[in-house]
DNA sequence: TTTT
DNA sequence: TTTT
């Protein structure tokens, strides 16, 4: 009870979104996201890189895999998770991620294109609309809290 | 075209919701908001409150005059949005307010319960599940920006 | 007590930032800025644009004097202030602006070079350094509301 | 660059604050944080606790040792960042952490005594003055990205 | 009055 | 691993 739980991002996608299929139909989309600040110390301009791993599930996997793509600057509103998991030698590890909730792409026009990079290049593309330049990407994933 | 358009507040209901019923079925829940914030000017303590318009549209109005009732304690996420009309004199008025997209209630348990205010009494209370402590209240308004 | 009151937006400058100096050397700088979404109705798609009236005081003033302008792409954090006053009738309006406290500058590198638009044209700027490309800027106005 | 990376959080204390002082007199805080949300799943209520590291630096640290204590509501605004560090066993691990940057306690009014427990009581504490029931808590670090 |  |  009793929660808030949201992160906001802008920044640059630093990878093509992976894109996997889980059993159910269910698409998974994840990608690392930079976001830069700087700042002076000593007098020196110093840049700072912060990497979070970004996961879409569903429907909004399913648009990242059309339209997001490495380089792209992008919105993104989500939730933090932290999962912990055993790696290959059985230690325990921990690994925090931003599960978007919605993204909208910024940036000039020519990053409105749809991605065709390896990843997410696919005979249906032309089946897909153009991504409005700034439109805010959301999906209903039936996970609605409601009382009823 | 790119836009993010975001209003977070934490505050105090002024006002029992107040709820229209529009043609089409359509439930239109408003009322006030205050949020306050405090600081030393001149060695005196200044306590300063901002009154908010809030406004909720269908399922999420249907929830609010259920939940929400003059005192309690809200999170409120939505979007600032500014009409113009014609007051009674034939003058022109502005009125900025919070389209809410989700909310979460705060504060103590005893808040809890189903509001019993003239304004949201009603006899469909029975019907209604307990609201989760805490628990976000989102309703899908089918204006999804999707692509297809 | 208990409030927050945060606002979050990315959009585009309308105009060059107004900026008025007070009694005691206090800068103000305000401009509109434009949110737009677009949404699907009826299988055409519509484009909504939302205009914000931003304010910024003292040092942030100073710095949208040198870096905004007309058309710039700009996320703006901040919160809502209400003032009422009378118009030259003598009727009583409101006005809802945003007092930024910090913001951030998107978009195309071009878009980082110092403005030199009539309003904020001037010979201080080959004293400014170049601002950073999404360098963020805040200014401490010594309006902390620290308990001591 | 181009980079916003903020986070905002309403939950509780899962313990009181543990305060270390660094070299320097720089005081650090850190704690973690539970937000939770609940939601239906196959008809069954479900409860999802999250659990943040929140981390605060030097002025904020002190206040935050002075007022926050296990099981306060608050609220927290900051932002990610993941730290890598070797276990003693030598394994690489990663560490996410919430570096707050300002916080407003929610909640009942008898929360807002100054905390007593052990990790933060103090013979300073009569030197402090009550903390403003919801006021905000932000200290400037001197880190801002300012261009000048 | 912005932007695409 | 992004971006400027």
């Amino acid at each position: 009870m009793s929660g808030i739980n949201k992160v906001i991002l802008v920044g640059h996608l630093g990878k093509d979104p992976e894109v996997r299929h889980l059993e159910g139909n269910v698409t998974v989309a994840s990608f690392p996201l930079a976001t830069s600040e700087s700042y002076n110390k000593d007098g020196k301009r110093i840049e700072q890189t912060e990497w979070h791993n970004i996961v879409m599930w569903r429907g909004l996997a399913d648009i990242a895999a059309k339209y997001l793509a490495k380089g792209k600057l992008v919105y993104i509103e989500g939730k933090l998770r932290t999962r912990s998991y055993e790696d290959k030698e059985g230690h325990k590890k921990y690994s925090t991620e931003i599960v978007a909730e919605n993204f909208t792409l910024l940036g000039r026009k020519t990053d409105f294109e749809p991605a065709s990079s390896s990843t997410n290049q696919n005979e249906e593309t032309e089946e897909m609309p153009k991504p409005e330049i700034g439109g805010k990407y959301a999906v209903d994933d039936s996970e609605n809290d409601l009382p009823f």
